[in-house]
RNA sequence: CGGGGCGUAGCGCAGUCCGGUUAGCGCACCUGGUUUGGGACCAGGGGGUCGCAGGUUCGAAUCCUGCCGCCCCGACCA
């Protein structure tokens, strides 16, 4: 019994706080709103950061990295997107302190080392990554530019909570450039459907892919492409973006071209990103009230062997042995030596940690030649044929991925609710939560009014949302399409 | 920035209203022993400027004043 964890019914806050604390992934740290990402946990993010890295290499992107700091002069060039960020960011004024004449062994800020310019700690890199870009863009010869960078940000939120919302945050920022208006969107649209594709495939975690109405878009976006994800209490998350930045940033930071008739353009941006969010989506996702759960692909462990009821020469012998034939197959094991445990203990730390199999390995299992194999995703336990166990865990790990992901997909799918009037609209919302489709007038001003009266936001247009003639559930308005609701993280 | 709550051992808390021996409990930790197929048990032990600074008092974790910090709920947001 996971005797430390509040129930999801009891608490859904307190429990997601408890997974993330308790199975070691992150704490809160001397600074107001940011975490410490310990080290089971920053091998989850390792894990995502590779296998995303590894997708934009395969589509043409290349690392690279610019500075923390924005002078502010080029963080306001591209007005919308300072505006927007405006109140959320930390600022640098000085660069020296001093010791404190009126309070011996006590620093203070040396008003001496004021900065002629102030300092903007990045909240997104567009204004100084354009800036860079006009030196480095003269030709369409030089386009595109696919850059990647991975980096921390900072945006001073009010409320933050683990992973979902700190105040520095750890992500990558893909910023292009691009000839002309199509190629542009093409690639946004190229990356928004990686992001959908590490979701699904790797995270276990359905999306639906839309557009970002306008008041939800990017700041200095002309368009947003958003994976939208379902989290268990029926929020929605936010889970990547990838935006269409049209010429704005160009025009802001003067970056033009060249073409081959020799006359002089605009370049065409975009801008994509996921975060250390994607963890708290993943722990939203999959986990129960035993801790942790975790899709294979992204488990940092992906199989513990325990012996029973301790470590001895025999057992650790056959473990070992079990644990080099997985590894020869790309699969990482741990087996628990540690002595001063019990297995109770064991089982339950690793439920907790959501290693998604465990092998029991004991002696009454070496006279039998078997082994007991429980895996995390359904709880089940069965007796093995040692002797088959390396071929049986292979294809366990793929389906306990695939039953995670069917699982949460079930999920989001029940809680995809088509309503046709306000009433209908405000009742699902209120008592069973998800995702409400709905037609909408494609007003701001309604947009705000949902909001207003139910705290529910358009989570995005749906790339394959069916033409179907209707009225607005607001206004009563024509509509062409349903849209998607939900209050959201 | 509004509304609530809280700072006492590494963590979680009691004690504070109504001042009074040596500040206590659970978990964790250390030592020894017995245990061991789902979070073991017994015995012993170490660990505290009671958030900080003043004040009242014979005496302050407890009362007063000021400050600092954190958490939760809202507005803002990936």
């Amino acid at each position: 019994m996971a005797k430390e964890i509040t129930g999801r019914e009891e608490n859904y806050s307190q429990w997601y706080n408890d997974i993330v604390k308790k199975a070691g992934l992150a704490e809160n740290s001397a600074v107001r709103g940011c975490m410490v990402i310990k080290p089971y946990g920053y091998a989850i993010w390792e894990k995502m950061r590779d296998q995303l890295d590894k997708m934009f290499k395969e589509t043409g992107h290349v690392n690279a990295y610019f500075p923390l700091f924005v002078p502010k002069s080029l963080f306001e060039a591209e007005e919308k997107n300072a505006e927007g960020f405006a109140k959320e960011c930390a600022v640098v004024t000085h660069y020296r302190l001093k010791n404190d004449p009126d309070q011996p062994g006590k620093l203070m800020i040396d008003p001496e080392a004021k900065l002629e310019e102030e300092l903007v700690v990045r909240p997104t890199s567009e204004a100084i990554i354009w800036n860079t870009y006009r030196d480095w863009i003269q030709s369409y010869r030089d386009l595109p530019i696919l850059i990647n960078q991975w980096a921390n940000v900072v945006r001073w939120e009010m409320r933050t909570r683990p992973f979902l919302r700190t105040a520095e945050f750890l992500w990558q920022e893909g910023h292009t450039a691009h000839a002309s208006k199509e190629e542009a969107i093409h690639e946004a649209r190229q990356m928004h459907d990686v992001y959908a594709t590490f979701a699904e495939d790797f995270m276990a975690m359905p999306v639906i892919k839309g557009f970002k109405t306008e008041s939800e878009r990017f700041a200095g976006a002309d368009d947003t492409f958003t994976i939208e994800a379902l989290m268990q209490d029926g929020k929605a998350l936010q889970a990547g973006t990838s935006h269409f930045l049209g010429q704005n940033f160009a025009k802001a930071f003067d970056v033009t071209f060249s073409n081959d008739k020799n006359e002089n353009e605009y370049v065409w941006a975009t801008s994509w990103g996921v975060s250390t969010r994607l963890i708290g989506g993943l722990i939203m996702t999959h986990s129960d009230d035993e801790g942790l759960v975790l899709p294979p692909k992204l488990a940092p462990i992906q199989v513990v062997i325990v012996p029973i009821p301790k470590p001895d020469e025999a057992l650790i012998e056959k473990a070992q042995e079990i644990a080099d034939s997985l590894k020869a197959l790309g699969i990482s094991v741990k087996i628990d030596t540690d002595e001063t445990k019990r297995p109770g203990f064991k089982f339950a730390e690793y439920e907790m940690k959501g290693v998604p199999v465990r092998l029991g390995l004991g002696k009454r299992d070496l006279e039998n030649k078997t082994i007991e194999v429980a895996r995390r995703d359904t709880k089940e336990k069965m007796s093995i044929e040692i002797d088959n166990i390396v071929p049986y865990v292979e294809q366990l790990l793929i389906d306990i991925q695939t039953n995670l992901f069917n699982r949460a997909k079930n999920y989001r799918d029940n809680h995809i609710t088509q309503v046709e009037n306000f009433d209908q609209f405000k009742d699902v919302i209120e008592n069973k939560g998800g995702f409400v489709l709905a037609h909408w007038d494609g007003t701001p001003e309604t947009e705000d009014k949902i909001k207003e009266e139910t705290k529910a936001t358009i989570r995005c247009i749906p790339i394959d949302a069916p033409e179907e003639h209707g009225v607005c559930v607001y206004s009563g308005r024509p509509s062409n399409k349903k849209v998607l609701f939900a209050k959201a993280y």
